[in-house]
DNA sequence: CTAGGTGCAAATTTTTTGCACATGC
DNA sequence: GCATGTGCAAAAAATTTGCACCTAG
């Protein structure tokens, strides 16, 4: 009785695996991943997917890092932690995603414009590269 | 008796031109606003300038908005506003940038990283595309 | 003379798109 | 049969790079 998707067999198998994950894949990754089960994908089927699933709003834009637009079905809204030096991608708990109630407003007021959501994204180093450094 | 720079008269133009706006332009920006003023300016020429700028810690990247890397010079940590349909963006003040203390730590042990810094991005629609919404 | 900076164009990389064909209802 | 989804390859868009030249010291 809940929301039953009415996907293509490819469609379903490429959101499967993009939520099946937590490194917030790129287009390039889930391609991969797939073709060994799914031999006739396309590269350009999942780039369309992806564009689909960001519409419905199943899918969200972590942004570009190092080059490849990474992606997350997580859509409740937590902050990432970014290594600068493998661009792995981290969820951090949604509790550290809270922005002061009065803080909307007021930035509303600066900069003349109205909040939808915002995001925080901390940066580092992870712990395997941060053993190699110099 | 302060840093005075050594930067080629280009080099020098382009980080004028970053620095005295606060549209926080792309690469391709500066070279149109330039290329008046210095014909025999090239588009690689700013790209290469840019990157010149992030490693000498003049400028940052505030990403890739619309498919194009947009900078900063402030490198004064704040966080920014960017309006979902013009894409413009605009500096918060930078007392809005605050992770209160225990964030770090907390951060660092649930993703088990070190944390070097963070961002917070706020979006939304600026005044001007909210007048023109459906 | 040397090192660094630049123009130019080609190359690279990622993403998007046009079109013909396939598939499900 | 129609609407939707897909493969394929070409196109588009942004950025990087190789190379020859040029200019300041």
């Amino acid at each position: 009785m809940h929301s039953k998707r009415n996907f293509s067999a490819k469609r379903e198998a490429i959101y499967e695996t993009l939520s099946s994950t937590n490194i917030h894949p790129s287009a390039e990754w889930v391609y991969e991943k797939l073709k060994t089960e799914l031999p006739g994908l396309s590269l350009g089927t999942v780039y369309r997917n992806l564009s689909v699933f960001k519409e419905m709003g199943l899918a969200k834009s972590i942004g570009v890092i190092n080059g490849q637009e990474r992606f997350d079905a997580v859509m409740t809204p937590h902050p990432h932690f970014i290594c600068r030096k493998c661009y792995r991608i981290m969820d951090v708990p949604k509790g550290y995603n809270i922005i002061e109630r009065s803080v909307y407003g007021n930035v509303e007021r600066e900069c003349d414009a109205t909040i939808e959501m915002h995001s925080i994204t901390f940066y580092g180093l992870c712990r395997s590269c941060s053993e190699e450094e110099p």
